[in-house]
DNA sequence: TCGTTTATTGTCTATCTTGACAATCTATAA
DNA sequence: TTATAGATTGTCAAGATAGACAATAAACGA
């Protein structure tokens, strides 16, 4: 008898809404209304289909973890056999690296993990993670390198690709982008030989 | 036969307020009300000293950019007269950098310039003057390096350093500080000879 | 067709935020 | 002392925001 319900379809839709707008104007700037206007559907819908504001973001963190990681283990295993690293390198620093969004809602949810104790863990968690994968990319490519070089050069590389893709709100700066992939390079290189 | 003003003291008062509160809740997170109870005023004194939001934000960026530019010269001018590429790298991840609001701020400001074209030129500025003045460091330090070379690990070290103080919200993360200083510590090192 | 379940819309209230202005208090110099 | 410029406080209105709920519309199965 019930009417077939779209509360999953309109779950993602709204939850990609407040991820563009957390991206946009950070959490405490993602209203209720600015997320419905970009989802085009009427506010009381996001109430009806997710809940709340803190539902809202404890929605988005949950997909966001599962997402990221999800698209970087896609990531690592579309790298090819040889030249992995340096692929890695090329991927991360590449001029259209996804839509620049992914850093920025990281960066968002980073900055109001302050007052919030469970989102700072998650998100500790997820940068010890991100280094990690890199670091796995790291060692296979360096198998003679020690634990600790692998883990400063991982570091480094994501330090400097989170650095790049936390500009985007400032335009392209595509110099920017040149040498902090450069730097990569570098750090991937001392542990050659 | 005016009363003496205190505007000036005010207007510091009210700006270290707005800063404390940009690095704490982002830009659209930091409310007069917010800014009011952190400077112990009464909220109508910002009005009557700094002017609205937006003379808030302008002001706040003017004074920001001046005493970010003033506190790295100082850095620099400290470095004693030799190892000053390595004492600096020593500064810049030591455990008690300032007191990480600078690079919140700095974060706050960016992440805001997405839809102010005149921040957007201004931390783009403030981002190349701040990797300019490490490069310098380090152009002193290995005068027989290429350009390219020291950009590249100017830009390295400098990615390292923000990405760490970025991650201030999560708590103490003193494991990520050691492996990004070490991060800096290589590139740093891939100058030599 | 009809009833049930869900989607959708409309509306209301309480609170927060901002901007603005009037009124009062206070220090200082004439 | 007194006038004056400035500091401080109080208050209000307009708009934004969030939360809640009732009412309506639409789909689906019996």
């Amino acid at each position: 008898m019930p009417r077939r319900s779209i509360k999953e379809e309109r779950r993602t839709q709204i939850l990609d809404a407040f991820e563009i707008c957390v991206a946009r104007y950070g959490v405490e700037g993602a209203t209720l209304e600015r997320v419905a206007e970009e989802a085009g559907l009427a506010r009381p819908l996001i109430r009806h289909n997710v809940g709340n504001r803190d539902d809202l973001l404890d929605a988005l963190l949950e997909r966001y973890l599962e997402s990221s990681e999800r698209s970087m283990q896609e990531l690592v295993a579309a790298l090819p056999q040889d030249k992995r690293l340096e692929t890695l390198i090329d991927w991360l620093f590449g001029p259209a690296m996804v839509d620049h969004r992914e850093v920025l809602v990281s960066n968002a949810l980073i900055a109001a993990a302050a007052e919030r104790p469970k989102l700072a863990r998650a998100m500790r968690d997820w940068t010890r993670a991100f280094i990690a994968d890199i670091a796995r990319v790291v060692a296979e490519a360096r198998p003679e390198a020690e634990q600790d070089a692998v883990e400063a050069v991982a570091a480094g590389i994501a330090a400097a690709y989170l650095s790049v893709e936390s500009m985007a709100p400032l335009g392209p700066m595509t110099d920017l982008r040149r040498t902090s992939k450069a730097a990569a390079q570098r750090l991937a290189g001392t542990l050659e030989g």
